[in-house]
DNA sequence: CTGTTAGCGCGTTCAC
DNA sequence: GTGAACGCGCTAACAG
């Protein structure tokens, strides 16, 4: 027996799934490459041979390693997606929008949720990184000095979402966060509403919302930003407990941003309970156009900044330059709208 | 110049991404296994050579890269999860809960959704599988006969969830979607009511708590489950449309089981905007405990299940097999409860 | 359209 | 505690 033939029957040290390429490409008589393009390029075989192949492919039940491809290949087929999380919220839209747009170009996406924590960010962009993932989406303009450099030197597409910049990393897909809230709050001012509060995360897209809102008040006569609060999440029972405690604060309140639908829902309902009427006693309204806000009683006056639309354009950005395309337009302004309802 | 160092010169095919484990080691002046174990099993390196390593590693801003160590292991660290959706819904939760059990164990997350389309799955699981995931999340009981092949032949750890088998492809851990659709029954019925309507998607738990629904009814004299809705999804909008529609075919129902809370918070908005008044004119009742049901006007009656609890277990039982342990029960019922609110 | 050669970057095995 | 050789399973490059 000769050496070759010893080598081919050693003994395995992988995995107990089935065949590899060469058992695949032995059983239809044709060479490992061959079989790797009827997988990956079938147009560059021909028919005859590729019905073998697959014949071959199906009789021993053979899955590709795609770990093997990726590092041969240097393309995972993978992109990462980083949110603050996915519990009710804003971000769960874009995801979907995202992993459709990826699957139907053949892309998988690994998740990364920081729990609104900044220093997680920066331990799941190098673990991506590492696990040299195609491409990657982060969630706003935020990030550490490292993480802006790491993601710079990786040489791959990555896409900023939920806000803009004019000095993106590479691209980025989203709204101006100081605009929205600033119309909201010339909305408010429209409205009469002149006694306002704000409530809201501590992350920087909720931040430039509030520089926004506040911008526009202090530029009215008369009106005054009477109450801030940062600590909050994306939870109903968070923006019940926003409300009270602004109420707490200064009962005088006549219009109250919450910074995210979920918080505004909340607040709502704290009102339903508290027997004050919306929005002839208190003006509430809420950031994203949650399904919720058209739902509820009464409707949420909210901003639409089409959530779902980001995940799909970062992922269209993505695709276009995974296949070697120029992205003409990598800043994406997708805009976002005031939209009036019952309750503000 | 030796033949060793052309080639160890020779031109780079890989990505632009920065350096090898090859360079760190030169830099440090050790073999490349020292580098690795300093990465990987630092307690396996003098504490002298772990910190030349480092500093090596910091000097090249060196990465490692997994997918060349996971084809030389084996092992990839990525668990793969699919879900129907996450939006609205209850498998946020489950994935937040298993995302970052995950995380704590060092592994990551590889998401699918499937929109509720078992086609979907199929396709899935077979990408994940060849990408060597060594662990994957299944949600449900049901899955094709191919699939479930796929999966026993895989030779990795496999949960599935949501639902209650004695005979799990691997192991699994949820509760009994018959008997928590039971319990409801018996709960409404309990109060009083008789003319009961249901509506839910067409998914196998669905479908499991409506047989369950079904059986306590059927076994009630003077009980009837006058209407059944089957195509609905996860929207508020779908729960408003779908009890409309139950309505207008019966609208002398005095109970209403929604499969999930989003439908069911849908409902009461729509009978609020009727002004049916809830729950004497109608009781409605929901599935599965979201935030919002607590929090709504009136709270909603609903089901407890754990969601976020279904993903931690799933993610232990992976994470302790993924470790050489055996799961010393690997059919978890993490039950259920009937949430009496006011809704119904 | 098909094959041959030469790695991708790292972990495993076994030796020291 | 450290190292050398080998191969994980596949694809890029180049040839025919």
């Amino acid at each position: 027996m000769s050496i070759e033939k010893l080598d081919t029957q050693r003994k395995r040290r992988a995995s107990a799934v089935g065949s590899r390429m060469e058992d695949v490409a032995s059983l239809a008589g044709v060479s490992m490459i061959t079989v790797s393009r009827a997988i990956n390029t079938p147009d560059k075989v021909s028919l005859a041979t590729r019905k073998r192949v697959e014949a071959a492919i199906r009789k021993c039940g053979y899955v590709p390693n795609l770990t093997a491809g990726s590092l041969a290949s240097n393309k995972s087929r993978i992109v990462a997606a980083i949110v603050p999380t996915i519990d009710n919220s804003i971000f769960a839209e874009t995801i979907r929008g995202l992993s459709e747009t990826l699957a139907a170009g053949g892309y998988q996406l690994l998740l990364g949720q920081t729990g609104y924590d900044e220093h997680n960010e920066e331990a799941m962009v190098a673990a991506f990184l590492g696990r040299r993932v195609d491409g990657i989406v982060v969630t706003g303009i935020d990030h550490s000095a490292l993480t802006r450099k790491r993601l710079r030197q990786a040489g791959i597409p990555v896409v900023e979402t939920w806000d803009l910049t004019d000095r993106p990393i590479d691209m980025v897909a989203g709204f101006s966060n100081v605009g929205a809230g600033h119309a909201m709050a010339r909305y408010l001012l429209a409205k009469g509403h002149r006694r306002l509060g704000f409530a809201g995360g501590a992350d920087g897209r909720t931040r430039a919302r509030l520089t926004g809102f506040m911008a526009a008040i202090h530029a009215t006569r008369g009106a005054h930003l009477q109450q801030v609060l940062l600590p909050a999440g994306t939870s109903f029972h968070g923006g019940r407990e926003a409300l009270a405690a602004l109420l707490d604060l200064d009962s005088s309140l006549d219009a109250v941003f919450l910074s995210n639908d979920a918080l505004a829902v909340g607040a709502l309902m704290e009102c339903a309970r508290r027997r004050i009427r919306v929005p002839q006693e208190l003006a509430i309204a809420g950031f994203a156009d949650l399904d919720i806000a058209a739902e509820i009683e009464p409707a949420l006056t909210t901003v639409q900044v089409g959530s779902r639309k980001i995940g799909e354009q970062a992922g269209q950005m993505l695709l276009a330059r995974l296949a070697g395309q120029t992205v003409n337009n990598p800043i994406r302004d997708l805009g976002f709208a005031v939209v009036p309802r019952a309750s503000a």
